[in-house]
DNA sequence: TCCCCACCTGCACCCCCGTTGCATCTGAAC
DNA sequence: GTTCAGATGCAACGGGGGTGCAGGTGGGGA
């Protein structure tokens, strides 16, 4: 993922503007997932084209969206495999309760559980609730 | 779970209301978990009390609470291994895109994966997202 | 290089979920 | 029946998220 906001928009046949320039740059910098007022906050930008963007963004498989149990989605940069409406985010999450911060694992999904005849799996989501690191070492 | 609202309701300390037996009535008949307006459609309850309700059951431990990725949480009954401030809630859900559906599957959750160094989980959430099988045989 | 237009941006306005404060009502203990 | 802690309901608020529309701009073609 180490390469500049223009080209990952260039690959996904998006231009180039500020806004978006902006958004690739703060979330490849920051290590975390982000959420849409947080990525506002973060760069400036207007609260609706945040929106947007980020819907377009999770589109085109540049970003993901996680369901990390708080009330607001958080969003998180794509590995290289995702593209127009079909992404491969097979690992879980980890939000600690203490910072708020969302962050991947870099961990497989393991096998689905034997479900209801009849029930067809299209999505998995895996999110551990705790504390990280840092939080529970300042803590104690 | 085959018990009356009332006696629910005396089990864990709270007074025997119309909204609250409303609510565990409405649970106990369907098999979903509920958002709470949906429970405040269901019940005919005032807006504001069905969110009151549904905290004071979530920590007594009548019910438990769902995040399956929409925008709402949902909630369902517990079993009966719950009380004040103590859940016990090892299993995964499943949430239907189709019917909006949410379950709770009788399934373990399997063990977490090796986490970074000093992080540590309080909880876990385990969504799977598809079709249920009335909508799977619906649609085809 | 400049022009043009599809696409992006930003403003106004809207809806829904969830919460708090406060006055009123009621279940149940006595 | 009385009493009062706890439950209810109303008003008002705040935050997240979406739509419609007018104006601005990136970048490909002339």
């Amino acid at each position: 993922m180490r390469v500049t906001p223009t080209i990952t928009l260039r690959q996904h046949k998006l231009r180039s503007t500020p806004v978006r320039r902006a958004v690739l740059e703060v979330l490849t910098q920051r290590d975390v997932a982000m959420s849409a007022p947080e990525l506002e906050e973060a760069t400036g930008a207007d609260r609706i084209t945040m929106y947007r963007t980020l819907k377009t963004f999770e589109e085109r498989g540049i970003l993901h969206r996680i369901v990390d149990g708080t009330s607001v989605d958080k969003f998180a940069l794509c590995g290289g495999e995702c593209s127009d409406g079909d992404h491969v985010h097979a690992h879980p999450h980890f939000h600690c309760d203490d910072c708020g911060d969302t962050v991947c694992l870099d961990a497989p999904l393991q096998a689905p559980p034997v479900l209801p005849q009849g029930y067809q799996i299209t999505d998995v989501q895996l999110t551990y609730r705790g504390r990280c690191n840092d939080c529970q070492t300042s803590a104690s």
